[in-house]
DNA sequence: GCAAATTTCCAAAGCGCTTTGGAAATTATT
DNA sequence: AATAATTTCCAAAGCGCTTTGGAAATTTGC
């Protein structure tokens, strides 16, 4: 069933049925419902390629997906991508994954750029450095980034305040009265993990505190890596009281390790992890509940989804500059430091 | 720079031109070098809408993506779909991701078969009931499975051979004297998980064993459940001289809790893991070496994009039907049973 | 009641490519 | 050299939709 097969049924021209379906304002209240009755009742759906050569959109926007440096394993882009459909499921835009090796990233981009079936891109975990944006800007590829990076005027980007949030809970806990507090992030080389840090330092600094060295680590966001530098530092005398965590996987391994070590959590060593809210991992339900920093990383890819939306209609990428604030969420795993 | 411009300049007709990118016979050589060459400086892409219109191929194939399911954060998955990327890159087809819920997994299915974004789906890890496959087949979507289901006949699938990977492996460990092995496998629900299973049973009871029910484990497949039921296990009196674990994420997990009871792998307790071969993840390079059931997925994920192609080609579902031999690699973690 | 403004609809021209059905040019056959 | 077979190319018709530029029908203003 087609547009025209559906004009000649209701006695009608595609013109009037296409616009009818499309919400233009040149047909009458009466025909339109007839018409999208009709359409409805034949299950029509018009073909994708048709509107989008019409149109010339594309109709699908587009994330390169890094295959050796394995993005995909990590909950947090799978989150984020996930707010991305909720979106663009709505407007009928498909995302379109390109897996790349990590050697040709660049020349994946190009291809991208050169070819017509993205309208725009998706981009995330910015590294401080990304060569992707100045590759992006010139080869005139709409985007839009999730995360920062060190040239964020020219371009749409979308991040929540790391910086803030580390701060933030830094200062909770020296409240608290902890003075040796570790700080488990992410890879360095990630924009976020060194805002995070900065956030972290900053904290420490309004109180005369120089942070450990030994005390900072960083790398993948994973349960393992989480335990294996938690029981490192508390291995340690003195060991720190509390640990700052940049994501939820991580605290899980920390936890563990906390267990290994016989230490309680929220009583020998207080903890707060970045809850970048998964539906599978609720810090509310753990025992003890876990404290947080708290950004839905799916809501970020939802409105992500949005933004790239807006561009495409003609938004300025200059104007589109979003900075989420991060919750503090203090639950059972923060206490007061130990004597 | 379009189809047209290039016919111009080149003095073509838009059909010769055409006829030259795309292959066909009825074009001079010499024509041809010219329109390649002219079309490479250039740089000319056609347009992917119309192309897709007028051959009408959506010139994409889907994937859904259930976002509460978490199957995106499997590296099996994502290896397969790195895999699908290779082949469908060099034909110029989108990968194309639909995120879902759960809840609504079958009117997503039945909105994708409805619409005309993608010529064929590619299923994966299916249950051993698995309703997405009658769905498909009843809707006339065209698509191919990775794995197996208890309907194979009427559907494009390619599966390993499971059952007799894991039938060569335990009897391996049986010829090595072990008569006390446990099995660490992945989800139950799973088709796979089963034909490991099953193939781990007749092992056994070619030679008269029946399985310790204990000894045998299912869960997600993760090096923390791996961890879990490694230690459970190994507690007991008398302990499994021998494991056989579904995924290699387990089977570090396995190894850690080896080591945390102060077992050597390879003497004290024997392992074969089966190895789906990741980029990140060598158990060559292994201290012990790691024994294993070898088959890439990723290899997997690129046969099932030809094979997709070739569904599209024309090609009967019917005769698409290939079931992969799995390598049994004997390297350093087995040896024989201790006395 | 008539002209002007507005509403409602349509014919036709694309969007950029592929493909059918020849025609022209070349080569092979008698 | 004339005819047949083959090679090489092209004009034009789609693919199914959107959108421009009116035309016809209706409503409004005086």
């Amino acid at each position: 069933m087609k547009l025209k097969d559906l004009a000649v049924e209701l006695g009608l021209s595609p013109t009037t049925v296409s616009r009818a379906l499309n919400g233009y304002p040149e047909v009458s209240d009466a025909t339109r419902r007839r018409v999208v009755e009709a359409a409805r009742h034949h299950e029509y759906r018009p073909n994708a390629s048709a509107r989008r050569l019409a149109t010339g959109r594309a109709g699908a926007i587009g994330a390169v997906l890094q295959t050796n440096r394995n993005l995909l394993l990590d909950p947090h882009y799978v989150e984020f991508i996930a707010g991305l459909g909720e979106r663009l499921a709505d407007d009928e835009i498909d995302i379109v994954l390109s897996p790349t090796r990590g050697d040709d990233e660049t020349r994946s981009y190009r291809r991208i750029a050169a070819g017509t079936r993205v309208d725009a891109l998706v981009l995330s975990s910015p590294l401080i450095e990304d060569d992707r944006i100045p590759l992006l800007c010139g080869l005139g590829m709409p985007f839009v980034l999730h995360g920062r990076t060190s040239a964020i005027a020219k371009h749409a980007w979308l991040d929540i305040d790391n910086e803030g949030a580390f701060r933030h809970a830094t200062k909770h806990l020296l409240d608290l009265g902890h003075t040796r507090i570790g700080l488990i992030n992410g890879s360095a080389r990630y924009n976020y993990a060194a805002d995070r840090e900065r956030g972290f330092r900053a904290a420490l600094a309004a109180r005369g505190i120089s942070p450990e060295p030994r005390w900072i680590a960083e790398g993948a966001m994973t349960d393992e890596v989480g335990y294996r530098f938690a029981e490192r530092f508390l291995a340690e005398t003195p060991r720190p009281t509390a640990l700052l965590v940049s994501s939820m996987m991580m605290a899980l391994g920390a936890f563990r390790a906390m267990r290994a070590a016989g230490l309680e959590l929220g009583r020998d060593v207080s903890m707060i992890a970045h809850d970048d809210v998964f539906p599978f991992l609720n810090p509310e339900r753990m025992v003890p509940a876990m404290s947080t920093t708290r950004s839905s990383i799916r809501a970020a890819g939802t409105r992500v989804a949005e933004l790239a939306i807006e561009l495409l209609a003609g938004r300025a990428p200059e104007s589109i500059h979003e900075l989420w604030p991060v919750d503090l969420v203090i639950r059972a795993s923060t206490g007061p430091a130990p004597a």
